[in-house]
DNA sequence: GCTACAATCTGTAGAGACTACAGGATCAAG
DNA sequence: CTTGATCCTGTAGTCTCTACAGATTGTAGC
């Protein structure tokens, strides 16, 4: 962590500006910074918050982490990780437990793609009235259970390009 | 959609009955009635719900859209469309865009496993290993031109075979 | 038919992760 | 110095389920 005076690469912004900038909703970075995800920024004179580089990419890992279905409280763990807070034993921990569950993660999105290219390589892309899609829905879990425990082995993915800055 | 008079395939299922066939919370077919995406079903004299194999499809439909992916408002754009029969056009290129998100999410989810792994590595040698993780998925596809305008699709993704009926 | 015990019913609350809003303070352009 | 956009804080609401409470039904056994 370096002082936060900047060079004129990127010159402090604000939580609008910031939002804007990594595609995010302007609540969700205050939510963050409640829940210990993000450090209290420092403040303008006024006590508006200012974020620097640093905290951008913070912000972007863990915006990102979330549509990759990890929770809040493995995001916590993995920046925990990247902090290197802990010593070695717990790091060594941390990441070999953490492999193994993008390992499984990683299985079941294949198996998704899998599924979702076949199926789609069989539509015609017409009008045509049966679509081998809808039709690969209905199968129920012909193909297995498809992961049965893993997939984003987390509820409440971030959707992807959700929900930027408020504009009425 | 036929009579609802059936043979003896299936004697038209409860709500119980039918989460534990299909796999589901029990309360999670109540919410899907709720929303809309399941009709409201036949009742017994009591008021019991009462399922038939056509619901029980349309639900596993539901269930499975949602695992591989798929949001609810995703889902209920899918059902309309096997409802009308129209063409699958729209059902392809949902599908394809998919695809191609899933495929992101493979990269990024590789990248952190190879870092983990290697910090995970070099702990057994050095110290204090560093683990940029947080660099890892910073590239990821948003930062385009206008950043967050190259993602797509879901939402709160349900858990592969999460929440069976309940049981104490 | 009557008695138990399970399963459903309704409505409401809770979890997890945000998202929105209200009423006031601050910033920055003119 | 004014003014409209932005930000502040706190609190309430949304979404997708899941759980619980108290009242009804369904049904198996006597």
């Amino acid at each position: 962590m370096q002082p936060i005076k900047q060079r004129d690469s990127m010159p402090l912004l604000r939580r609008g500006e910031l939002a804007a900038r990594v595609g995010c909703n302007l609540e969700t970075i205050r939510y963050y910074e409640g829940i210990g995800l993000l450090p209290h920024p420092p403040r303008s004179q006024g006590r508006h918050r200012l974020y620097d580089a640093d905290l951008a990419k913070r912000l972007r890992f863990i915006l990102r982490g979330r549509e990759l279905g990890f929770s809040i409280e493995e995001i916590r763990a993995l920046l925990a990780i990247a902090d290197g807070g802990g010593g070695c034993a717990d790091v060594y921990a941390l990441t070999t437990q953490h492999v193994e569950v993008i390992r499984r993660k990683i299985a079941d999105l294949r198996k998704l793609q899998r599924i979702l290219t076949e199926t789609a390589a069989r539509c015609a892309r017409d009008a045509s009235p049966e679509c081998p899609i809808i039709e690969a829905l209905q199968a129920s879990s012909a193909d297995g259970p498809l992961g049965a425990a893993s997939f984003a082995v987390v509820p409440n993915a971030r959707e992807l390009g959700k929900a930027v800055a408020t504009r009425p």
